[in-house]
DNA sequence: CCTGACTCGC
DNA sequence: ATGCGAGTCAGGA
């Protein structure tokens, strides 16, 4: 009954019995002896008109075919878990604490004063107005001290290189080693949670502890993957999807010049880099690639001329070209874009590929910012929605033939375009193999998925 | 106990 | 004024 509550309206916040009577008015008639009677008559006529629901809106088979044999899949990653070093991840923090002691030593003395590092109150005091740093005024408190801000100074005021150093430190320390060590249960292992009815895209979240955001973009906090391991005599298989939602999207918009672009075999960035600015591949600099990889990530997100400017450090003028340009050049995407809009306006919702529904009632706000909200996650929510129905009819799969064929391996967690599996060490190339596969085929598009697949004796490792 | 600011991931 | 999440800390109720 949960699921399908959340297949009918993902944007709710509860899912409970109680709750979902009162919105589908489901009542129970007749006389009952006992509470459970009652609650039981009331949810068999939930699951009724849900189920009426979920055909009526085209949503049965995601219900049948993804969710439902999902949430056996997660219960089984939830059970096994991810071995952990605890030793190491112990040892880390004891590190981290000193180097970010020191740090925090030096800010004092440059600053003056000793005061809270980690209250952007007191740092923004300090640094925009006792040191009279140049600040953007930002937050409705104060001085924003955000890393974007404190990057541009960086270079100039060394007390704010020492912030963000000393940010960096403390958050590895706090939420990744003492986070994680304090979830690690009797069998060394880490159990999360992955709820399925959280997100209204319809991906999976991670909680208590979230494994779905390990540090990996620096060199720092990928040390901390290293300590994710596979028990003795076993192996971590690691495959994720390349560029899925820009498949996805070059796909459902049938976009001819994207769609070539991927085909083509050349880092998608770096062809889109070479139709905006017209020129040969082999001509691509580095900062075009940059700037069309910015602009593809840009699109997926519903961005603005004014954000992507800001993004990649140009004009709001030369942001503005950009897109353009790229809707030129894409102009299957360009006409996708408008015609989503326009059916989310006249029915209210957007769909996904597999038909998974977000309704989208922001759209018919008369506040302009609502509003516009609700066009970029028009834009957003079918390409997101669609590349995760993927990776769950991924992992339904890989769960299946695994337990036939590889019954000692096991699925033990998803990152959105990411699997990983513990399996035995002389299994470890079928397994890598049968992850492609499966992820590959998990879904027919205009594009072909690609998926690559290493392996590990740790996450690091596994990652290729 | 809640909210805002910040930072981590895709 | 770029989509979807979660955890930690500060600060105030």
């Amino acid at each position: 009954a949960k699921l399908a509550g959340y297949l009918c309206n993902p944007s709710s916040n509860d899912y409970s019995v109680e709750r979902l009577c009162a919105e589908y008015a489901v009542e129970a008639g007749g006389e009952f002896e006992e509470e459970i009677y009652k609650n039981t008559a009331l949810l068999t006529g939930v699951c009724d008109t849900l189920e009426n629901r979920l055909g009526e809106s085209g949503q049965a088979r995601v219900l049948t075919d993804i969710e439902l044999p999902l949430s056996t899949v997660l219960a089984d990653m939830e059970k096994t878990g991810f071995l952990v070093n605890a030793e190491g991840l112990k040892s880390l923090g004891e590190e981290l604490l000193e180097r970010s002691n020191e740090i925090k030593k030096e800010i004092y003395e440059i600053a003056g004063t000793e005061f809270n590092v980690n209250s952007p109150k007191q740092l923004g005091e300090i640094l925009f107005e006792k040191l009279n740093i140049p600040s953007g005024k930002k937050t409705k408190n104060g001085y924003s001290t955000s890393a974007d801000i404190l990057d541009g100074l960086r270079y100039d005021y060394p007390i704010v290189d020492k912030v963000l150093s000393y940010r960096q430190l403390t958050k590895l320390k706090s939420t990744y080693c003492d986070g994680l060590l304090s979830a690690v249960s009797e069998d060394g292992r880490i159990h999360t949670t992955f709820n399925q009815t959280e997100a209204r895209t319809g991906r999976i979240s991670s909680l208590e502890p979230n494994l779905q955001n390990i540090p990996v973009r620096t060199d720092e906090g990928k040390k901390l993957r290293e300590f994710f391991i596979a028990r003795d005599g076993y192996t971590l298989c690691d495959a994720d999807y390349s560029q899925i939602e820009l498949r996805v999207l070059a796909s459902i918009a049938d976009d001819k010049n994207m769609i070539a672009a991927f085909n083509s075999g050349v880092d998608i960035h770096t062809a889109t880099a070479s139709e905006v600015f017209g020129i040969p591949v082999d001509m691509v600099l580095p900062i075009m690639r940059s700037r069309a990889k910015a602009v593809n990530f840009g699109i997926v997100y519903g961005i603005g001329a004014f954000s992507l400017g800001k993004d990649i450090g140009v004009s709001r003028k030369e942001a503005q070209m950009y897109i353009d340009n790229y809707l030129k050049t894409y102009n299957g995407v360009a006409r996708y874009m408008d015609n989503v809009i326009m059916h989310a306006k006249e029915n209210g919702f957007v769909t996904t590929y597999f038909g998974r529904r977000r309704y989208l009632p922001e759209l018919s706000s008369s506040n302009h910012m609502v509003r516009s909200f609700g066009e970029r996650v028009a834009r957003n929510a079918p390409i997101q929605g669609t590349a995760a129905d993927i990776i769950k009819i991924a992992m339904v799969n890989v769960y299946n033939r695994l337990k036939s064929d590889y019954p000692d391996s096991k699925l033990i967690l998803q990152i959105h375009d990411e699997l990983i599996v513990e399996c035995p060490e002389k299994d470890k190339d079928a397994v890598c193999r049968l992850l492609e596969e499966e992820m590959q085929n998990a879904a027919d598009l205009k594009v072909t998925l690609s998926v690559d697949a290493h392996s590990g004796k740790n996450w690091l490792e596994a990652k290729g």
